[in-house]
DNA sequence: CATGGACCCTGTAGTCACTATAGGGTCAAG
DNA sequence: CTTGACCCTATAGTGACTACAGGGTCCATG
C-alpha cells in the first residue's frame, strides 16, 4: 500500500500527453469511467485510469479508431478468451493503412507530374490549373 | 449558338460524380455560385458551373481542401497573373501528402510488428494487448 | 485574512466535408 | 388523375476532438 496515486485531472492529462478537455470527451463517449470526484467536485483518478488512457492514446497513435478501441478494450477485459479476435481488429485495420498509403502514393505520382508541368508563366497558360480544369 | 445545355441538379451530379446533397453543399459554402431557378424552384445550372464542379472535384480527388481549393478558383481568375502562387499551394500539397505517407509507413511498420507477435493464445499473453497497454 | 492566478467545473458551439433525415413541392408518363 | 422519380428547405448527425463562456476551487503570497 501507500503507493497508490490519485491524480487530478491536469495531472493525468501531463502524465499521458492528453489536453484535459481530450479525458473529458472520452468520458462523455464512455471510453474513459467517470472518476470519483473530491470534495470540491474535482475528477480524481487513479492508476487504473492512467493505465486505461494510456492504452487509449498508444492505440490512436497506432491509428486505430475509438470503435475499434472500445472493442479491443472490452476484448481485454476477458483474458481467458482467445485473442483472434484481437488479432482480427488489428489486421482489418492494418489492411486500411495499407489503402491509404497506396491512395496517396497514387495521389502523390499525380501531384507531382502536375507540379512537373509548370513552367511559371502566367495563370492562362499554367498547366496546374489546366490539369484540374474539365477536359475541354 | 444552341450547344447551351441546361442541366438540373440530379443531371449534374451525374455528370460530374457527385452527389445531389454535396453540390447543395458546396453551393452553401459559396464554391459554387447559386444558379438560376425554374417556374417550379428547381436550380438551373449551364456549362459554367459543369466546369467549376468538376475543377472542385478533381481537385478533391487530389486530396486539396475546400480552403486551398477556393483559393486556386480565385487565382484561376485572374488569367494575367503570375501563377507561382498556385504552384505554391500544389507544392505545400504535395509536401501534406509526402508527411501523410511518411507517418502512415511507420505506423503500419509498427502495427505490422505488433501483430507479428500474436501467438493466438489467450487474451491474458496476447502481445497486441500487451503492446499497446502502458509500460508496466 | 484577502487577493490573485492557476487550476477545475458545466454546457454549448465550432471544426471539416460532407451525409442523412423529415416533411414537403414539382413534373412527366401512363 | 395518380404514381413515382425527382426536387426543395431546414436541421441534425458523423469522428474526434477543440474552443469558448461563465462560473467555482485551491493555495501561496502580501
Amino acid at each position: 500500500m501507500a503507493t497508490e496515486k490519485f491524480l487530478n485531472i491536469g495531472a493525468l492529462a501531463k502524465a499521458t500527453g492528453t489536453k484535459v478537455e481530450t479525458i473529458r470527451w472520452y468520458e462523455r463517449v464512455r471510453l474513459l469511467p467517470a472518476p470519483a470526484r473530491s470534495a470540491g467536485n474535482y475528477r480524481t483518478y487513479d492508476e487504473a485510469h492512467l493505465g486505461r488512457l494510456s492504452f487509449i492514446r498508444r492505440a490512436r497513435d497506432l491509428g486505430f479508431s475509438l470503435e475499434q478501441i472500445r472493442a479491443l478494450l472490452d476484448l481485454a477485459e476477458d483474458r481467458e478468451r482467445s485473442c483472434e479476435a484481437v488479432d482480427v481488429i488489428a489486421r482489418e485495420h492494418l489492411g486500411e493503412v495499407d489503402r491509404k498509403i497506396a491512395d496517396l502514393q497514387a495521389l502523390r505520382l499525380e501531384l507531382d507530374s502536375v507540379i512537373g508541368q509548370c513552367h511559371h508563366g502566367n495563370v492562362a497558360e499554367c498547366r496546374i490549373i489546366e490539369a484540374l480544369a474539365p477536359p475541354k
